[in-house]
DNA sequence: GGCTAACGTTAGCAGCCACTGACACTCTTT
DNA sequence: AAAGAGTGTCAGTGGCTGCTAACGTTAGCC
């Protein structure tokens, strides 16, 4: 057990974070497709897509249907959860913090305002 | 102008596609912070904490406010708004989906049920 | 079994990215 | 104005990453 445990979070977010990734995962969004479909969308080699999508894969963002010879993926949405909350706890926090410093700030130019009309 | 377009998603996605910038946004979610401050809670050089501030604010996800010979950095939550829309849209799309797969199934297996049962 | 189609996998390479150390800059204080 | 505190910036380096080309693998067909 020398492996350091890899946080989920982590990888999703670097998957996200390569545009062709992300063009694939909107592609089999609604529909199923196969990895030769897949692949002819771009024009960068079959290997380079296969790739893209082994890292989907193991991020937990696509899931594999074999059927013959073919691969068929589809995005898996709850891949995406675990990023979703962070995001919802950093946007919540972030902006109630923003919330309060805005009354805060109004209060002091309020202030001000006293000052200059006292 | 012979510069491409850069997409702000992009940009923000491989900001956050980094442990150490995440944490930095976690400290400064709810408190204003010190580069100096920041850079203390990490075990790297202070070199690459500001390298990783830097980016943060490039990709609009932190405010700098100078006070004397300080820089002080908050978290700005409206920079997050992109990826939670791409998010939201990707989520919504692909469960979507997903509900009327399983329907189409439990309707494949109330037929082999009543086939079953039949 | 032999052949083909549709894939994934590996090796090797170029470009990028996170890191460090040295240097430059900007306030504040005296 | 000189000095020091607090930071950003630059150059260089090791490691990771996305790419291609060649090879390996599995399923269907003759």
């Amino acid at each position: 057990m020398g492996l350091t445990e890899p946080d989920p979070t982590d990888e999703v977010l670097r998957a996200l974070a390569e545009p062709r990734r992300r063009t694939i995962l909107r592609l089999v969004a609604h529909d199923e497709m196969s990895a030769g479909e897949i692949a002819a969308t771009f024009e960068v080699s079959r290997t380079a897509i296969s790739q893209h999508v082994t890292v989907l894969k193991n991020a937990g963002l696509l899931t594999e249907r074999r059927a013959g010879t073919r691969r068929l993926y589809r995005a898996r949405p709850e891949g995406l959860a675990g990023i979703r909350a962070f995001l919802d706890e950093m946007w919540a926090g972030a902006l109630d913090t923003a919330r309060r410093l805005a009354e805060a700030e109004r209060g002091l130019s309020d202030d001000v305002d006293a000052e200059r009309t006292g």
